[in-house]
DNA sequence: TACAATATGTCACAGATGTGACATATCTCA
DNA sequence: TGAGATATGTCACATCTGTGACATATTGTA
Protein backbone atom coordinates (compact mmCIF):
# COMPACT_ATOMS: atom_id res chain seq x y z
CA UNK A 1 0.00 0.00 0.00
CA UNK A 2 1.27 3.30 -1.10
CA UNK A 3 2.53 5.81 2.01
CA UNK A 4 0.87 8.81 1.97
CA UNK A 5 2.04 12.41 0.79
CA UNK A 6 2.42 13.77 4.06
CA UNK A 7 4.24 10.54 5.50
CA UNK A 8 6.74 10.84 2.78
CA UNK A 9 7.61 14.32 3.75
CA UNK A 10 7.80 13.93 7.60
CA UNK A 11 10.31 10.23 6.79
CA UNK A 12 12.00 12.67 4.22
CA UNK A 13 12.56 15.81 6.94
CA UNK A 14 13.41 13.08 9.68
CA UNK A 15 16.06 11.67 7.09
CA UNK A 16 17.70 15.00 6.81
CA UNK A 17 17.48 16.92 9.20
CA UNK A 18 17.38 14.39 11.61
CA UNK A 19 19.46 16.21 13.90
CA UNK A 20 16.68 19.76 13.92
CA UNK A 21 14.28 17.28 14.57
CA UNK A 22 16.26 15.86 17.90
CA UNK A 23 16.94 19.88 19.08
CA UNK A 24 13.22 20.35 18.50
CA UNK A 25 12.16 16.72 20.95
CA UNK A 26 14.76 18.14 23.38
CA UNK A 27 13.84 21.70 23.24
CA UNK A 28 10.57 20.59 24.27
CA UNK A 29 12.10 18.88 26.98
CA UNK A 30 15.16 17.43 27.88
CA UNK A 31 15.46 14.03 26.86
CA UNK A 32 17.15 10.74 26.44
CA UNK A 33 18.11 8.89 22.89
CA UNK A 34 15.53 5.89 23.51
CA UNK A 35 12.63 8.32 24.18
CA UNK A 36 13.27 10.72 21.10
CA UNK A 37 13.10 7.32 19.08
CA UNK A 38 9.72 5.92 20.58
CA UNK A 39 8.46 9.27 20.71
CA UNK A 40 9.34 9.84 16.92
CA UNK A 41 7.58 6.61 16.29
CA UNK A 42 4.26 7.25 18.09
CA UNK A 43 4.10 11.14 17.24
CA UNK A 44 5.49 11.00 13.57
CA UNK A 45 5.09 7.26 12.59
CA UNK A 46 8.76 7.52 11.58
CA UNK A 47 10.93 4.80 13.18
CA UNK A 48 14.50 6.01 13.16
CA UNK A 49 17.38 3.12 13.78
CA UNK A 50 18.88 3.90 17.61
CA UNK A 51 22.01 3.28 15.78
CA UNK A 52 21.59 6.70 13.79
CA UNK A 53 20.16 8.42 16.68
CA UNK A 54 22.73 7.05 18.80
CA UNK A 55 25.86 8.84 17.58
CA UNK A 56 24.65 11.86 16.08
CA UNK A 57 23.45 12.20 20.15
CA UNK A 58 27.66 11.74 20.69
CA UNK A 59 28.02 14.58 17.23
CA UNK A 60 25.75 17.07 18.82
CA UNK A 61 26.97 16.75 22.02
CA UNK A 62 31.08 17.07 20.94
CA UNK A 63 29.38 20.03 18.67
CA UNK A 64 27.79 22.20 21.55
CA UNK A 65 24.80 22.05 20.68
CA UNK A 66 23.26 19.38 23.58
CA UNK A 67 24.70 18.85 26.98
CA UNK A 68 23.65 15.80 28.66
CA UNK A 69 23.73 14.46 32.40
CA UNK A 70 23.59 10.78 33.58
CA UNK A 71 21.05 9.65 35.27
CA UNK A 72 20.77 6.38 37.17
CA UNK A 73 17.55 4.81 37.25
CA UNK A 74 17.76 1.87 39.60
CA UNK A 75 20.71 0.81 37.82
CA UNK A 76 19.70 1.54 33.98
CA UNK A 77 21.45 4.15 32.73
CA UNK A 78 19.76 7.00 30.59
CA UNK A 79 22.04 10.03 28.96
CA UNK A 80 19.13 13.24 29.56
CA UNK A 81 20.10 15.56 26.84
CA UNK A 82 19.07 19.40 27.14
CA UNK A 83 19.73 21.96 24.65
CA UNK A 84 22.68 24.86 24.80
CA UNK A 85 22.27 28.38 23.71
CA UNK A 86 23.76 27.50 20.36
CA UNK A 87 21.77 24.54 19.48
CA UNK A 88 19.06 26.98 20.08
CA UNK A 89 20.89 29.06 17.62
CA UNK A 90 20.93 26.48 15.31
CA UNK A 91 17.36 25.94 15.61
CA UNK A 92 16.08 29.83 15.17
CA UNK A 93 18.36 30.16 12.25
CA UNK A 94 16.81 26.50 11.12
CA UNK A 95 13.16 27.85 11.38
CA UNK A 96 13.62 31.45 9.76
CA UNK A 97 15.48 29.85 6.50
CA UNK A 98 13.26 27.14 5.82
CA UNK A 99 10.28 29.79 6.39
CA UNK A 100 8.06 29.86 3.48
CA UNK B 1 37.23 31.29 6.04
CA UNK B 2 34.48 29.51 7.53
CA UNK B 3 31.33 29.34 6.28
CA UNK B 4 28.72 30.96 8.54
CA UNK B 5 25.87 29.22 10.39
CA UNK B 6 22.84 30.64 7.68
CA UNK B 7 24.58 29.64 4.90
CA UNK B 8 25.71 26.35 5.90
CA UNK B 9 21.88 25.70 6.71
CA UNK B 10 20.33 27.50 3.52
CA UNK B 11 23.10 25.13 1.74
CA UNK B 12 21.61 21.93 3.37
CA UNK B 13 18.17 23.07 2.49
CA UNK B 14 18.81 23.07 -0.82
CA UNK B 15 20.79 20.24 -1.14
CA UNK B 16 18.37 18.03 0.71
CA UNK B 17 15.13 19.64 -0.76
CA UNK B 18 15.94 21.07 -3.84
CA UNK B 19 12.69 19.95 -5.15
CA UNK B 20 11.03 21.81 -2.69
CA UNK B 21 13.03 25.18 -2.97
CA UNK B 22 12.19 24.87 -7.05
CA UNK B 23 8.73 24.36 -6.61
CA UNK B 24 8.78 27.52 -4.31
CA UNK B 25 11.19 29.24 -7.17
CA UNK B 26 8.39 28.35 -9.53
CA UNK B 27 5.40 29.03 -7.41
CA UNK B 28 6.37 32.70 -7.26
CA UNK B 29 6.31 32.60 -10.90
CA UNK B 30 7.08 30.55 -14.02
CA UNK B 31 10.35 30.19 -14.77
CA UNK B 32 12.99 28.04 -16.77
CA UNK B 33 15.95 25.98 -15.56
CA UNK B 34 18.90 28.02 -16.08
CA UNK B 35 16.96 30.86 -14.11
CA UNK B 36 16.93 28.88 -11.24
CA UNK B 37 20.46 28.37 -11.17
CA UNK B 38 21.04 32.35 -11.56
CA UNK B 39 18.28 32.94 -8.98
CA UNK B 40 19.38 30.16 -6.62
CA UNK B 41 23.07 32.19 -6.10
CA UNK B 42 21.95 35.41 -6.45
CA UNK B 43 19.46 35.34 -4.04
CA UNK B 44 20.75 32.87 -1.42
CA UNK B 45 24.21 32.39 -2.91
CA UNK B 46 24.05 28.59 -3.30
CA UNK B 47 25.57 27.41 -6.39
CA UNK B 48 23.83 24.17 -7.83
CA UNK B 49 24.86 22.20 -10.80
CA UNK B 50 23.12 22.06 -14.20
CA UNK B 51 23.75 18.39 -14.05
CA UNK B 52 21.60 18.31 -11.04
CA UNK B 53 18.69 20.25 -11.80
CA UNK B 54 17.99 19.68 -15.24
CA UNK B 55 17.24 16.06 -14.14
CA UNK B 56 15.38 17.27 -11.42
CA UNK B 57 13.07 19.37 -12.96
CA UNK B 58 12.25 16.68 -16.17
CA UNK B 59 11.23 14.19 -13.23
CA UNK B 60 9.42 17.02 -11.58
CA UNK B 61 7.48 16.88 -14.45
CA UNK B 62 7.50 13.24 -15.24
CA UNK B 63 5.42 13.04 -11.75
CA UNK B 64 3.07 15.89 -12.57
CA UNK B 65 4.37 18.53 -10.45
CA UNK B 66 5.47 20.98 -13.25
CA UNK B 67 4.27 21.14 -16.85
CA UNK B 68 6.25 23.06 -18.91
CA UNK B 69 5.87 24.72 -22.32
CA UNK B 70 9.08 25.11 -24.55
CA UNK B 71 9.60 29.11 -25.58
CA UNK B 72 11.82 29.47 -28.28
CA UNK B 73 13.30 33.36 -28.03
CA UNK B 74 15.15 34.07 -31.22
CA UNK B 75 15.76 30.44 -31.87
CA UNK B 76 16.99 29.98 -28.15
CA UNK B 77 15.37 27.12 -26.61
CA UNK B 78 13.57 27.08 -23.41
CA UNK B 79 11.50 25.24 -21.09
CA UNK B 80 9.39 27.73 -19.07
CA UNK B 81 7.83 25.31 -15.86
CA UNK B 82 4.81 26.16 -13.95
CA UNK B 83 3.68 24.81 -11.02
CA UNK B 84 0.71 21.96 -10.90
CA UNK B 85 -2.35 21.86 -8.40
CA UNK B 86 -0.19 18.48 -7.39
CA UNK B 87 2.69 20.71 -7.17
CA UNK B 88 1.07 22.94 -4.53
CA UNK B 89 -0.13 19.87 -2.89
CA UNK B 90 3.63 19.23 -2.19
CA UNK B 91 4.61 22.66 -1.17
CA UNK B 92 1.69 23.17 1.21
CA UNK B 93 2.16 19.81 3.06
CA UNK B 94 6.33 20.53 2.87
CA UNK B 95 5.76 23.89 4.27
CA UNK B 96 2.55 22.34 7.26
CA UNK B 97 5.48 19.67 8.15
CA UNK B 98 8.27 21.38 8.30
CA UNK B 99 6.44 24.03 10.69
CA UNK B 100 7.85 24.26 14.23
C1' DT C 1 36.74 35.28 -35.05
C1' DA C 2 36.66 33.74 -30.79
C1' DC C 3 35.08 33.75 -26.10
C1' DA C 4 31.48 34.24 -22.62
C1' DA C 5 26.81 33.74 -21.61
C1' DT C 6 22.47 31.48 -22.41
C1' DA C 7 20.17 26.94 -22.41
C1' DT C 8 19.46 22.08 -21.93
C1' DG C 9 20.90 17.17 -21.71
C1' DT C 10 23.34 12.63 -20.06
C1' DC C 11 26.19 9.73 -17.19
C1' DA C 12 30.21 7.59 -14.56
C1' DC C 13 32.27 7.99 -10.24
C1' DA C 14 33.36 9.28 -5.75
C1' DG C 15 31.81 10.43 -1.48
C1' DA C 16 28.35 10.60 1.91
C1' DT C 17 24.87 8.18 4.88
C1' DG C 18 21.52 5.20 6.89
C1' DT C 19 20.65 0.18 7.86
C1' DG C 20 21.13 -3.69 10.26
C1' DA C 21 24.02 -6.67 12.77
C1' DC C 22 26.79 -7.43 16.68
C1' DA C 23 27.50 -6.18 21.60
C1' DT C 24 26.33 -5.44 26.54
C1' DA C 25 23.45 -4.72 30.80
C1' DT C 26 19.31 -4.21 33.75
C1' DC C 27 14.40 -4.53 34.88
C1' DT C 28 9.70 -6.37 34.66
C1' DC C 29 6.32 -9.65 33.89
C1' DA C 30 4.58 -14.22 33.06
C1' DT D 1 13.79 -18.79 33.95
C1' DG D 2 13.12 -16.74 29.87
C1' DA D 3 11.39 -13.19 26.88
C1' DG D 4 10.57 -8.43 25.93
C1' DA D 5 11.36 -3.77 27.01
C1' DT D 6 14.65 -0.27 28.40
C1' DA D 7 19.13 1.86 27.25
C1' DT D 8 23.37 2.83 24.89
C1' DG D 9 27.31 1.81 21.79
C1' DT D 10 30.12 0.57 17.35
C1' DC D 11 30.94 -0.52 12.58
C1' DA D 12 30.94 -2.74 7.83
C1' DC D 13 28.30 -2.57 3.83
C1' DA D 14 25.18 -1.38 0.43
C1' DT D 15 22.74 2.22 -1.43
C1' DC D 16 21.81 6.72 -2.54
C1' DT D 17 23.09 11.24 -4.70
C1' DG D 18 25.42 15.28 -6.18
C1' DT D 19 29.58 16.64 -8.87
C1' DG D 20 31.90 17.40 -12.74
C1' DA D 21 32.88 16.09 -17.32
C1' DC D 22 31.32 15.47 -21.84
C1' DA D 23 27.95 17.10 -25.36
C1' DT D 24 25.42 20.43 -28.37
C1' DA D 25 23.53 24.93 -30.12
C1' DT D 26 22.67 29.97 -30.40
C1' DT D 27 23.43 34.90 -29.31
C1' DG D 28 26.06 38.89 -28.07
C1' DT D 29 30.27 41.23 -27.63
C1' DA D 30 35.13 42.49 -27.98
Amino acid sequence: MARSLKEEIVRRIFRNFLDVMILRFVHKEPMWGYRIIKLAELEYGVKIGHGTVYPLLNDLEKRGLLRSRKESKKGRLRKIYKITSKGLELLDTFNESIGE
